[in-house]
RNA sequence: AGGGAAUUAGCUCAGUUGGUAGAGCGCCACCCUUACAAGGUGGAUGUCGUCGGUUCGAAUCCGGCAUUCCCUACCA
């Protein structure tokens, strides 16, 4: 009788366990320690987000490498946080004032910031909820929020530090505007989609002359503040007309042709419109050639008084009028349908128009340079190390970043702009007075920072910076940087920048890229498609453990991810194994006598089995794959790693192995046996734990050698677990690779010959020296047993006579399985399988001789592999002698 | 257009320095063998995208081509 039911149900488990590490303060990082110190900085995720399947996935490798760290010894500090998320938050809170008639406008900053806040209150942590299901060991006692005081003033101190510098400046320039926020928004917002559109070609007159020149523009309404026409400087139809002027139609404005080479001489007509304030190519345009920039659009995408008649119209409607206006006065050429390319807001998918207007920015030429250096030097390595190109790409087409946002949810522009003087004073600290003139009548610039400002700050200014406290000294530099590679560039590089400018130190020392979660077709998760997989839903469906391992073993390095649900599945069936093993090994040990040396204790060697000595063996070898694994961040086959140890050789193997000694009467070798099954268990749950921490955690709690916590036992290395490694015995490995072979084959007699398996068959086995004698006779009754044999005689092959063959190749032994089927089977069946095999074997033959017939590899191959070569052609041929042979006395 | 990557079993993917192709899932057959039917045993399936080169030997190294994906920039 077993306590544990026989299905594992995950629901019964998760909660009561994390709620039991986290009170029992095992997330905890120490300040001060003398064990050595491991830190992530978790990505912080926008507060208004829920946990979405990239984040299941960025969490769970953060979360495997921190378990096992900390497990491994270190005093680990995975921190977590959120982020306020301008945009997002407040584009939230505006949708649920508007609900209730009213905008913040109406509310004031004030009071719309308390409303903010308020809704951060109430909702703000449902995504700390979600990372608790999924099994998350962060420090919950040092919980940071990107407008904590703290990190607060971090920012400013950045702000008026770089503006000292001259590295942050107000200038006006053109930017992604969102007409509906009312605010400049990041290039990474801006989602651009392909879509039918017209190309309208429109004739403007040159001035002086009868001819006309023919632009063509896919947003006909910005010709009101065209400042020019340009052509190819080379292309001889224009040549002429270049310097003169066209008089722009519905204005009568006179605007020069100009020659510039960016303008493509194929496309087209050949002839551009300028428009230097509402087009980013334009605008470089404009400056080059010193255009007048005329400014067509009120920050709410309606036209302004620039566009005369046309004012107040919003810019799809203006179109609309202009194009008709157009073709009153005979300007408009033709109309020709195109498929092109607009941006979206991401936020409000509202049309983004490039806006000429007053902004703050931040020169990253100067501290781009150390930034770059530390990863071309190998200071800080990306992992796949494939994305240092993609960070060294982007490093060197930086352009300066537009920080300033036309919000109220934010980190505010420590500006302050004196009403009497204009100066503008920049401070740490609210000024009382203009730092010029004295004056007290100041405004604060109503804009905030761009969110990646403060998340660029994230890995020392949450560790306290600017003070320089014990958690800055003991853990930064952070030991690895986990993230998706879209925010290679947003994040990453921004991270690395401030972080050598203000830290004089890389902020990680390792950067793992890992790719996206797709579905199973591999399209990108998105809402509009509907495909999105809901991780918290896959966790109270199948378990957090079985995601978290689907998830650690789908991971090929820094691809993408399509995501199976029948590979999830598979896996939740993997921790319904474990549990139910170690359901079987509870039942076998409830008798068993719990060492005072726990861990430590071992049986005496002689009293071992051979299964005992194999499965320490085996337990070496994956103590070793999985650390190697993890080291190198191999995720995936660390998982495998250990999958086919736990279910492969330990359930498939060793739990049939032992399953008579334990059953059978008390003796020194029961004792023994009983203690290597309770040792491997327990060794099984500490290396699985980083990967499925609450089942792992659940059952160690069971285990008869046990500490109380398996998140804090020590993760076995083959350094650090080398006296019980020793019991381990490569000959026993290789004794044991025999009986599974021997067995292996009399099972597949009896498949291939559609053999019941639970009809008993008598066997003979032939080894062909002493030595495979001595195994086979040992092992008699373990063969007996798991190939369901009614007799097993070990001798000589003797009469063939209607038997089935099987030549079995093992460490270096050669043995025949033979099984007279006479009345058991029709031998049909049996020579259609013995010509199968023959087949095969003729096949490998035919390879193998050729091979060796060529001198040059007889030359040229190394020795061993030569050898190695012939001795399986020989041992091929033998064993096709004895097929052939079988077959004979068949028929 | 530029940059990056991929192409291996029906599907998803491994395959570390070149030495006769692997896993999981799915599929087929048989089995409720007292831990587990979310299980057991056995089985089938691949000109490793294509063409050439280097080599005794190429899924692996080099080049061309084809197809697909991603990123960046977009021609108004």
């Amino acid at each position: 009788m077993s306590e544990l039911s026989d299905r594992y149900s995950h629901a019964e488990v998760e909660d009561r366990i994390y709620k039991w590490w986290e009170e029992s303060g095992h997330f905890k990082a120490e300040d001060r320690s003398t064990k050595p110190p491991f830190s992530i900085i978790l990505p912080p995720p926008n507060v208004t987000g829920f946990l979405h399947m990239g984040h299941a996935l960025d969490h769970t490798i953060q979360d495997v490498l921190v378990r096992w760290k900390r497990m491994s010894g270190f005093n680990t500090l995975w921190m977590p946080g959120t982020d306020h998320a301008g945009i997002a938050t407040q584009s939230v809170v505006e949708k649920e004032l508007r609900k209730e008639g009213t905008n913040r406008l109406e509310m004031g900053r004030e009071k719309f910031l308390e409303r903010v806040w308020d809704w951060k209150k109430q909702y703000g942590d449902r995504i700390y909820k979600q990372m608790r299901r999924l099994g998350d060991s962060v420090d919950w006692d040092r919980e940071v929020f990107t407008l904590d005081d703290n990190v607060s003033k971090a920012v400013r101190k950045v702000f008026v530090s770089l503006y000292k510098k001259g590295q942050i400046y107000k200038g006006t320039r053109l930017v992604n505007w969102s007409p509906p926020l009312e605010t400049a928004i990041s290039d990474l917002e801006v989602e651009y989609k392909e879509q039918k559109g017209s190309l309208w070609h429109l004739d403007y007159p040159v001035e002086g002359t009868d001819a006309k020149l023919t632009v063509a523009t896919t947003r006909p309404e910005t010709m009101l503040g065209d400042t020019a026409v340009a052509v190819h400087p080379e292309d001889d139809r224009y040549k002429d007309f270049i310097g003169k002027n066209v008089i722009l139609p519905l204005t009568g404005r006179k605007i020069p042709i100009i020659a510039d080479e960016y303008v493509e001489r194929e496309f087209g007509t050949g002839v551009v419109k300028i428009t230097p304030a509402h087009d980013f190519n334009d605008y470089e345009i404009g400056k080059r050639h010193d255009l007048e920039f005329i400014n067509l659009l009120n920050i709410d995408g309606t036209l302004n008084e620039n566009a005369a008649q046309f004012r107040g119209l919003k810019t799809q409607e203006a179109r609309k009028q202009v194009v008709k206006a157009l073709e009153d006065e005979g300007a408009l050429n033709k109309i020709e349908p195109y498929k092109n390319k607009v941006g979206y807001c991401s936020r409000s998918g509202a049309v983004v128009e490039p806006y000429l207007s007053e902004q703050w920015f931040m020169n990253v030429s100067e501290v781009a340079v150390p930034a770059r250096h530390v990863v071309e030097n190998g200071s800080t390595v990306f992992e796949p190390e494939q994305w240092t190109k993609t960070y060294l790409h982007w490093m060197n087409i930086l352009e300066d970043w537009c920080i300033s946002r036309q919000l109220w949810w934010g980190h505010r522009i420590p500006a302050w702009y004196c009403k009497s003087c204009q100066h503008v004073t920049v401070s740490e600290t609210d000024p009382t007075e203009c730092e010029s003139c004295k004056s007290k009548e100041l405004d604060q610039d109503s804009d905030v920072l761009d969110t990646w400002f403060s998340s660029a700050l994230w890995p020392f200014s949450t560790m306290g910076w600017p003070q320089e406290t014990e958690t800055l000294k003991t853990f930064y530099p952070t030991n690895v940087l986990v993230t998706g590679h879209d925010i290679i560039f947003f994040w990453v590089a921004r991270m690395m920048m401030m972080g050598l400018e203000f830290k004089e130190d890389v902020p990680f020392r390792k950067v793992y890229i890992h790719g996206l979660i797709r579905d199973s077709q591999g399209r990108k998760m998105s809402k509009s498609l509907g495909n999105s997989i809901d991780p918290v839903e896959l966790i109270e469906n199948y378990g957090a453990d079985s995601l978290r391992f689907t998830l650690m073993s789908s991971l090929a390095a820094g691809r993408d991810i399509k995501f199976s649900q029948q590979r999830l599945e598979g896996y939740r069936n993997f921790m319904n194994k474990i549990w139910n093993a170690t359901r079987f090994a509870l039942g076998a040990l409830k008798d068993f006598e719990v060492p005072a040396e726990g861990v430590n204790a071992l049986p005496s060697k002689s009293n071992m089995s051979v299964a005992d000595q194999w499965i320490v063996y085996k337990t070496q070898q994956i103590e070793e794959d999985v650390n190697r694994n993890l080291e190198q961040m191999n995720f995936q086959e660390a998982a495998q790693n250990v999958y086919s140890f736990v279910w492969h050789e330990f359930c498939d193997w060793y739990l049939e192995f032992v399953k008579p000694v334990v059953y059978g009467d008390a003796s020194d070798d029961r004792k023994a046996s009983q203690l290597v099954l309770a040792q491997t268990l327990n060794r099984i749950m500490r290396l699985l734990h980083p990967f499925i921490p609450f089942i792992t955690e659940e059952l160690y709690a069971k285990l008869p050698i046990k500490s109380e916590a398996l998140i804090v036992e020590e993760f076995p290395t083959p350094e650090k677990d080398a006296q019980w490694l020793s019991l381990g015995s490569e000959e026993a490995a290789k004794e044991m690779e025999m009986v599974k072979d021997v067995i292996s084959a009399i099972r597949n007699i009896k498949g291939e010959n559609r053999i019941k398996p639970n009809i008993e068959i008598d066997v003979r086995l032939a080894p062909f020296d002493d030595t495979a004698q001595k195994i086979l006779g040992s092992n008699k009754v373990e063969i007996m047993r798991l190939g369901r044999l009614k007799t097993c005689e070990i001798g000589e092959e003797g009469n063939l006579s209607k038997c089935a063959v099987t030549p079995v190749h093992s460490s270096g032994h050669q043995i025949s399985v033979i099984v007279p089927l006479e009345g058991l089977v029709d031998i049909e069946e049996e020579i259609k399988r013995i010509n199968k095999s023959m087949e095969k074997i003729q096949k490998d033959i035919g390879v193998l001789t050729k091979k060796l017939g060529n001198e040059n590899f007889v030359k040229n191959a190394p020795e061993d592999l030569v050898a190695a070569d012939k001795e399986l052609l020989s041992s091929l041929k033998t064993q096709l002698s004895g097929l052939q042979e079988s077959l004979n006395r068949l028929s």
